[in-house]
DNA sequence: ACAACGCTTCGATCTGTGTCGAAGCATTCG
DNA sequence: CGAATGCTTCGACACAGATCGAAGCGTTGT
């Protein structure tokens, strides 16, 4: 009965309320103080103090100190994959229980995982690119790797691969999406696809939120550089 | 603050310590008794009813009755591939809490996942199959699919594609193997498989556990089978 | 240097829930 | 039909841990 690595502890960690509200807020990406996630999880800072410790004891978050400031984030990609896998099986076998808030559609539509793009159009993003041959199952980490024309669009988009590569990060990674219950984009190249999203105007964060707005523009442009076989 | 899915339901229902020997347990794919899963997770009768009542409303298992016993499943596929993600979180981050057992040598050569072959040579099969072009990468569910020359192959070796493909399941999947760290087949495909590797009589399950043994035939069979790219 | 701020530690409280014994229902078997 | 088996419900207990107030420590700013 003791096989495998020990589930439980992250279970646990996981499964307090304030805890799960923290790991939730922290997968919008970016960094947030200790103060910060105490008031999104709604406690006092003293009792987020001890949530972050645990957390942190757990290996799941990261802290940067800056000043007299505590910035979190989530430990590495796989904690947020891991979160997003999870959030699948809520949503599904959670029956009535999530009543969706007035942000979900938006959420659906668009919002940020961990460092990438996630929802509707995410997944779109991810169709187009392997049904033009774009992408291709792997042996390196990750298990998906990028095509020679591959390679030729993402760098025509202005990506710099080489510096990507030079990271320990696998390029590229499927990413199981919540919402749409497909894959989406996911690692370095997930990452440097959103960036560039957002030094277009295409995409715009929502302040503390995972929502990502999609200008009108960026609606018209993404859809012509991703399309979908009609 | 209220985001998305309710991910600490989940997580509480795994975050305790017998429910998570249930869980992994089940995770052999074997549908075992109360009784069975109670003195595997070393607790008695009365809490292993109470649990297992919670785990089932919590959608996580399925249940079967027959006669005086009561049999229980993993409710789907999805339940375990996501178990097995946690695990690989768990294997990661839990520095040195989880002191390996005895058993771990042989649960990391390989062991079932569900009702696919995980460990190493789950791996080496999927990595063989991709290098072979046997996988793509395709818009349906699962996110993987086979080629013509992949269809060949599986065909070749006694599996009936048409009967697997009019099932509801996904035909391939990729599912993150906790002790490799890579992907391995799960999915309709990934489940017949290991059934035609048990006719063949190059694995035998342990009982009562997840190891798989694969025999000395098997072994020799299975390489030649699923040859490395030198 | 003093005050304000961000965060942590300590201590006390209190709710939640995991646990088991005993009793209660089914089902199966002799 | 009565006894044994498998499982559930009820009730009581005990412990873990989530929470917050108050105090302490370090950093920043005036």
């Amino acid at each position: 009965m003791k096989d495998g690595p020990d589930i439980a502890r992250i279970g646990a960690l996981i499964g307090d309320p304030a805890r799960a509200n923290i790991l939730s807020a922290l997968l919008s990406g970016k960094a947030l103080t200790a103060s910060e996630l105490a008031a999104e999880a709604g406690i006092t800072g003293q009792t987020a103090s001890s949530h972050l410790k645990k957390l942190m004891e757990g290996g799941l978050l990261a802290q940067a100190k800056q000043g007299r400031h505590r910035y979190f984030t989530l430990a590495d990609a796989d904690v947020g994959a891991t979160l997003e896998a999870l959030m699948g099986l809520a949503a599904r076998k959670g029956h009535l229980r999530t009543r969706t808030g007035p942000k979900d559609p938006a959420m659906r539509a668009a919002r940020v995982c961990y460092d990438h793009l996630a929802g509707h159009m995410a997944v779109r993003m991810f169709d187009s690119l392997q049904s033009r041959g774009f992408l291709e199952v792997t042996t390196e980490p990750g298990g998906l790797g990028l095509t020679a024309s591959g390679e030729a669009f993402v760098t025509g988009f202005g990506i710099d691969l080489s510096d990507l590569r030079s990271k320990r990060r696998p390029l590229c990674r499927a990413c199981l999406d919540w919402s749409e219950r497909r894959d989406h984009l996911a690692g370095a190249l997930g990452a440097a696809l959103l960036v560039q999203f957002q030094k277009h105007d295409w995409v715009k964060r929502e302040t503390g939120s995972r929502v990502v707005h999609i200008s009108p523009k960026g609606e018209r442009d993404l859809k012509a550089l991703f399309p979908i076989h009609s």
